[in-house]
DNA sequence: ATAGCTGCAAATGCTTTGCAAGGCC
DNA sequence: GGCCTTGCAAAGCATTTGCAGCTAT
């Protein structure tokens, strides 16, 4: 808990009670993958009422300080992940369900990237079932 | 024209004056990614003005026959690309675009696949400049 | 005290849908 | 003629925003 508010602060996020509560669920250790619709009712359930428009404001600022990854995967939803680092993913759309692949992974016979740009990451995305 | 209709037809497609008007240009030789709304302004600069509901059916159509290629990329608006072999893209987010790679990519080390899972396609996206 | 945060309600923006009118076979 | 397609206007949804009230420092 005072883990929790330090760990807000040193990422020069102001510890409210809200940022507490996610912060709290999400970074528990386990890597996970949320939605602001999931969260949302994730926390409800720990009967922690936080509004859509916090849950929103707060992954984003999340987001912006490093401390979560952004996923488009389907049109409809964002995901945010808890696992920071360079990784890949299994997706099923059919099922919603998505599976980190922390192994490396290579890929090999890029072409040259395009005159003046640089390469910002490089996402693979294995679809499963159709 | 009368390639198009036939085009239309052998796809199971009604061969309409939209869906005529579309079909030409996305088909015309060139591979081309649009979004509704791309899609919407460009045909208006050639004076055919369809409806952006229609545009989306037809899209939808086209992409149900295999005839068009989906991708999500940005949450907030949905590609589609008239190239449908299996393929690849580099993608600038800030200036929102495409380009197709089209030379073999390999992608090593991937993790074994879930339990009862099936690979349905993998797709790798290169993110330009941050 | 005050700059920042919360949360409601309303707005936004892409996409879908209901349905009446029109077009293709 | 009958079924499919079009297109308007309205609905749907995830997400964002304006703003008044509240909270951390």
């Amino acid at each position: 808990m005072n883990d929790i508010k330090q760990f807000l602060r040193s990422n020069a996020l102001r510890p409210t009670k809200q940022r507490i509560v996610i912060a709290g669920y999400l970074f528990d250790g386990t890597d996970k993958h949320v939605t602001a619709e999931s969260l949302s009712t994730e926390l409800a359930k720990r009967k922690h009422i936080i509004s859509l428009a916090t849950i929103y404001n707060t992954l984003h600022d999340f987001y912006e300080n490093g401390l979560l990854k952004k996923l488009t995967l389907s049109a409809d939803r964002v995901y945010f992940d808890t696992n920071t680092d360079d990784h890949h993913h299994f997706y099923s759309e059919k099922e919603q369900f998505l599976i980190d692949i922390n192994k490396n992974i290579k890929v090999n016979g890029l072409p040259k990237t395009p005159k003046n740009k640089k390469i910002n990451k490089i996402e693979v995305i294995v679809h499963l079932d159709k």
